[in-house]
DNA sequence: ATGGCTTTAAAATAAAGA
């Protein structure tokens, strides 16, 4: 059974893209984030017409996140994080698919730092790390995956120094990515590539694709009930390389049915 | 170099991303 994940950055612009990624990789569960339309534009009937079932949280402009499941309809049981009842942003959906708690996450970038979006970030990390005690308090075989924004060690980015001032490698990001490992979740692409070097993320600008200079911000955290069943999981980078591609590539985990 | 792209929203620029 394959889970996988992908910031798609737009999903106007971007559906065709979708569409061939789903076919080519038909992934049993498949997690999307910044899907940056409102609920109305969600192109629901285009999945239905290749099989998939969606569930999903937009959003006007940006954010916005997705869970599809193939042949059956995704059973949702939380949309949104407690712990604050001002915050607007889509970035929380959790569902049950085939025995497996499915929650597709869209960190916060919290870039500029210091400030109220690094602020927000902290806070919206440590609201996750609350629901993900509730769910390892249930334990179920579960993953909590999509873009995390946080490079968690100098391994997961070409260059340390290129992004030291970024929201997304500051000590008190991955301290927090940190502690989730340190509650007993498992990184599940980190796990299986020891020495680093694997991105999921290369800028537009710069030409940071050719020159592969990416870093690794997309992840899935297992259970201790899901890791035990965990078999591979990588990055599908060539659709990076497409026309029109997004900013991110799609990751994904395979675990025994 | 507070940017070198890209998307969305919406009508020319502005916000957001990472």
């Amino acid at each position: 059974m394959r889970i996988s994940s992908f910031n798609i950055n737009g999903i106007k612009a971007r559906l065709p893209r979708l569409l061939e990624w789903l076919e080519e990789t038909r992934p049993a569960v498949a997690c999307l984030q910044e899907i940056k339309t409102q609920d109305e534009g969600f192109p629901a009937a285009d999945f239905e017409a290749i099989g998939y079932k969606a569930i999903w949280h937009g959003q006007k402009g940006f954010n916005g996140v997705a869970i599809l499941a193939d042949g059956e309809m995704p059973r949702e049981v939380r949309r949104g994080l407690a712990g604050d009842s001002g915050d607007e942003h889509s970035r929380y959906l959790e569902a049950d698919v085939r025995g497996v708690r499915v929650a597709c996450i869209y960190l916060p970038n919290g870039n500029p730092q210091p400030g109220p979006k690094f602020d927000y970030k902290l806070r919206w990390m440590e609201r996750l790390r609350a629901r993900m005690a509730e769910i390892s308090a249930e334990e179920v075989p579960a993953v909590v995956i999509g873009d995390y924004n946080v490079i968690p060690e100098d391994k997961d980015i070409w260059s340390p120094k290129a992004m030291a001032d970024d929201a997304l490698m500051q000590p008190e990001s991955r301290d927090a990515f940190a502690r989730l490992i340190g509650d007993g979740w498992t990184d599940a692409i980190g796990l299986l590539n020891p020495r680093g070097g694997v991105w999921t993320y290369w800028d537009y600008q710069a030409g940071a694709w050719q020159r592969d200079h990416g870093f690794r911000i997309d992840h899935a955290l297992l259970s201790p009930e899901l890791a035990d069943r965990l078999v591979a999981a990588g990055v599908d980078k060539t659709f990076r390389g497409r026309e029109k591609a997004s900013d991110h590539a799609p990751v994904w985990i395979e675990v025994r049915d």
